[in-house]
RNA sequence: UCCUCCGUAGCUCAAUGGCAGAGCAUUCGGCUGUUAACCGAAGGGUUACUGGUUCGAAUCCAGUCGGGGGAGCCA
């Protein structure tokens, strides 16, 4: 088979594609046929003179999405999408296509969403799944070669315990089971097990957030290991942010450039990241400098809306006497325009209460969506926050011995605003501690007999974390919602198709 | 659960209480190299739904439904 992403072995032979119809466009003797076929595009032309009648018929015929198989000549042409054109002798049509829905031109982001199994053939899409795969394989690689099995952790589970967040009820043989919000308690019982371990699965949480950060199933790696410590954890999870952003980098230039992803940015995102303690963290929110920032964000806001504002007036000027290609831009521009100025108006309404929640964060509360952002508003790598304090964090946070108050736990919060990407800490290894957090968290002993277990037989100290598959995958690409990193995102109130 | 914005042709949007419109898509015609081609024509409407105000409602008011963004919660 020949695929169009290695076209250019076949330059000056006949090669066949097979693949659908991007994009058409007919003159009176040609038929220009944009091809996708999963590996890229490819121009081939169709010249009535070089063709049968038959074939000129089918190609005329073409709608777009059609299916087909094509023949031709390959040549190099500058002026073609990959470098590449094909000048065609034959052509098959293997599926005739209907009128697709999704046509080129801009839509919302509902009629898209409820169209996703065709919108994944769109050139974004397309590449940000590449760029998802890139990841996932980095991943693999990177824990596979530094002895790390890779295990898995049950999706059911019996215990809705563990904490606050909402979990998926399903009717389990006339008993109750949930879905999964994290695999991290069996990932701990792997690694007494395997020493280095990791999981890759989906997890569940039925939280009614709303957000471009959220989705109610999500993929996630949780690497768990025996003989870790707290700075050991951060090291690790560092150097697999470094490696990941690296390959993709590397392989996924092409794609990148689709995304119109910065690369430059991305390529600044080396070891080491800077580490913060959770107290100077929120000195850092409480400082005169973070409120001055807010003001220059919120006078910046402002002049940013007036410039757009006047440019809209001027393309609204211009519009009536434009061409129509011209106003197909306009109207695009004008689009873009509207969407800013929307985020502008909600991000000038936001700004007072996040200065508010800086300025009045005190030690012991969590942070919030806007504390991160301001938090990571200077770099251009992750920051690791460290020593968050215990009463936020979950039962199984080890204490910092030197301070009950403080949780050996450890966030990781991606540049660009991009948020929380790794949650992890160090693992509580006694097991009279631990029975006495459970108590704490009103949490019933029995459902955690094998979790105590292991600090029963040959307790060791253990750390992990936990990965947002999704949420690096839209960093990485530059995109605004975590909707367009999975295939078939689950939302609350999305469940189609 | 709360705050906020939105719902008009298949799609993206306009119409600021007074004749419901444009571009794209579709169909037909024209055009020899197009880059979301271009030019001409045609068809296409329960203005989300229910009620109210008004001489008159896409527009104002109330409620319902659906969606976007955010808070909380979190990866």
């Amino acid at each position: 088979m020949v695929y169009i992403d290695n076209i250019s072995e076949y330059e000056g032979r006949e090669a066949t594609l097979k693949g659908w119809v991007y994009n058409i466009r007919t003159s009176k003797k040609l038929v220009f046929i944009i091809v996708r076929d999963g590996t890229g595009l490819c121009q081939t032309i169709v010249a009535q003179d070089d063709v049968s009648d038959a074939v000129w018929q089918e190609a005329t015929a073409l709608q777009q999405e059609s299916a087909l198989e094509i023949t031709g000549r390959v040549t190099a042409d500058e002026r073609s999408i990959g470098g590449y054109e094909m000048h065609v002798t034959a052509l098959r049509t293997v599926s005739q296509a209907e009128e697709y829905p999704i046509t080129p031109k801009e839509h919302g982001i509902e009629f898209l969403m409820e169209h996703r199994h065709l919108w994944l053939r769109s050139r974004k899409q397309w590449a940000a799944m590449r760029v998802r795969n890139t990841i996932i394989y980095a991943i693999h690689r990177f824990f596979q070669e530094r002895g790390f099995i890779q295990m898995d952790a049950p999706i059911f589970t019996g215990n809705a315990a563990e904490g606050t967040t909402n979990l998926f009820e399903t009717d389990y043989f006339d008993r109750k089971a949930y879905l999964t919000q994290s695999g991290q308690l069996y990932g701990e019982a792997m690694a007494m097990a395997h020493g280095k371990i990791y999981t890759f699965g989906p997890t569940f949480r039925a939280e009614k957030s709303k957000t471009r950060r959220h989705l109610t199933e999500f993929w996630m790696i949780e690497p768990e290991m025996a003989y870790y410590d707290l700075p050991m954890n951060m090291d690790l999870a560092e150097e697999m942010i470094a490696f990941i952003v690296a390959e993709v980098v590397e392989r996924n230039r092409p794609e990148l450039e689709v995304l119109e992803r910065d690369v430059a940015a991305l390529e600044q995102v080396k070891a080491p990241f800077p580490r913060i303690s959770y107290t100077e963290a929120v000195q850092r929110l409480n400082s005169p400098e973070m409120q001055e920032k807010l003001d220059q964000m919120a006078a910046d806001r402002v002049e940013e809306a007036s410039a757009l504002k006047a440019e809209r007036e001027s393309l609204d000027a211009e519009f009536g006497q434009a061409k129509k290609g011209r106003k197909f831009q306009i109207d695009r521009r004008r689009g873009e325009i509207n969407a800013r100025l929307d985020q502008i108006e909600e991000d000038l309404r936001n700004i007072p209460v996040w200065k508010k929640s800086a300025l009045e964060k005190k030690w012991g509360e969590d942070f919030g969506g806007s504390d991160e952002t301001l938090l990571t508003m200077d770099e251009h790598t992750p920051v690791l926050v460290h020593g968050y304090p215990a009463e936020v964090k979950a039962f199984y946070m080890k204490r910092d011995p030197e301070n009950e108050k403080i949780a050996l736990g450890v966030d990781m919060l991606a540049p660009e605003g991009y948020g929380e990407i790794i949650g992890g800490g160090q693992r509580e290894e006694d097991l009279e501690t631990l029975r006495q957090r459970l108590r704490e968290h009103d949490l019933p002993e029995e459902q955690f007999r094998w979790y105590l277990d292991l600090r029963k037989y040959g307790s060791v100290p253990h750390s992990g974390f936990g990965l947002g598959l999704e949420r690096t995958v839209s960093w990485l690409c530059g995109l605004k919602h975590v909707r367009e990193t999975i295939p078939f995102p689950r939302m609350m109130g999305r469940l189609y198709p």
